[in-house]
DNA sequence: AGAAAGTAGCTTAGCGCTAAGCAACTTTCC
DNA sequence: GGAAAGTTGCTTAGCGCTAAGCTACTTTCT
């Protein structure tokens, strides 16, 4: 066994107590890892929106503009590009498209090569917007992660990829 | 620096690298817990409504019966309390309650010391549903967390206790 | 080559959540 | 002791996402 040193209770570990008085039966082993992960994920996801509320945009829309400028020069995707990408439903995109062309940060334009099809390009603004953006959003989190050294971090990050590849694929 | 098995890449692996292409000055390091945290986050949710699906019932929907399990007999909370232990606005809990009520799985009753007040009570038909379906749902997350040995699972929940505790607290 | 079936692309209707509103009790101040 | 301010408790309106629907292109079969 290696060494776990006792840490305070959590929320988590009430919930776990609480569950061992009423079902003692019940292994909730998973409920340490994935009840924290999600409940992280929560938290998380309330600072970075509010870090990009300072910009104007929700998260949502952030990754729009983020996923573009980190397709590269010309800063050009489709649609369908886009939706596929941040896993959405086309009909979320057109929604979030709408409300950054009028934001003036993106533009649509038809598809020269057919005539179904969108090109969805970064203004300047939405480019400079982005640059910008991406550099706030990112320092939240890092202050958040300098809750552990540099190497419980990096080990952190090993176990959840392994755990993400194993869940995802 | 402890060992760190160089591992297969996954999706985050993927979005740093685009980021060091077009901006190799930002520090991506935290995306490195905070992206996984999200995606298994996404990845698990999707898996444990599929899981209380043939029960039903949806995600949240579990959570209030789960709630009033775990408080034990009589299986009694205020819309009020269950609102606050699941970090949601009494409105969205209105609408819960509605769907579950009318499943035959609880009961509204009025509190008798407080005319404005209600009670809510698992039904037994609710108690048996939810004792089965929080097996299954953790037999979900537990056969997902086997992709880790008992050892590093151990370990990622404390790291993310740790993790959990400065960031909400 | 022409037509019919299939596929890809995008805008419009339902659903679930948060934010404002309304009712009932409690407390405090004179 | 009474009234006004505050608090607690719950149902009704706006917002964002997914699911159905419509249009345009493509492919395949005869």
């Amino acid at each position: 066994m290696s060494e776990r040193p006792e840490q305070r209770k959590d929320p988590v570990d009430a919930i776990i107590e609480q569950w061992a008085k009423v079902r003692p039966d019940l292994d909730t082993t998973a409920m340490e890892v994935f009840g924290r992960v999600n409940r992280l994920s929560i938290a998380m996801a309330d600072r970075v929106t509010k870090a990009y509320a300072a910009f104007g945009i929700s998260r949502g829309e952030f990754d729009v503009l983020a996923t573009l400028r980190r397709s590269g020069e010309p800063y050009t995707l489709s649609p369908r590009q886009l939706s596929a990408t941040l896993m959405l439903t086309t009909g979320g995109m057109t929604g979030r498209l709408d409300k950054l062309e009028r934001a003036g940060l993106l533009r649509r334009s038809p598809d020269p090569h057919d005539r179904r099809g969108l090109h969805v390009t970064l203004t300047d603004k939405g480019l400079a917007l982005v640059d910008e953006a991406v550099g706030v959003g990112l320092a939240a989190q890092t202050e958040a992660l300098s809750a552990l050294d540099p190497e419980q971090a990096g080990h952190l990050a090993d176990l959840l990829r392994k755990l993400l590849r194993s869940t995802e694929g």
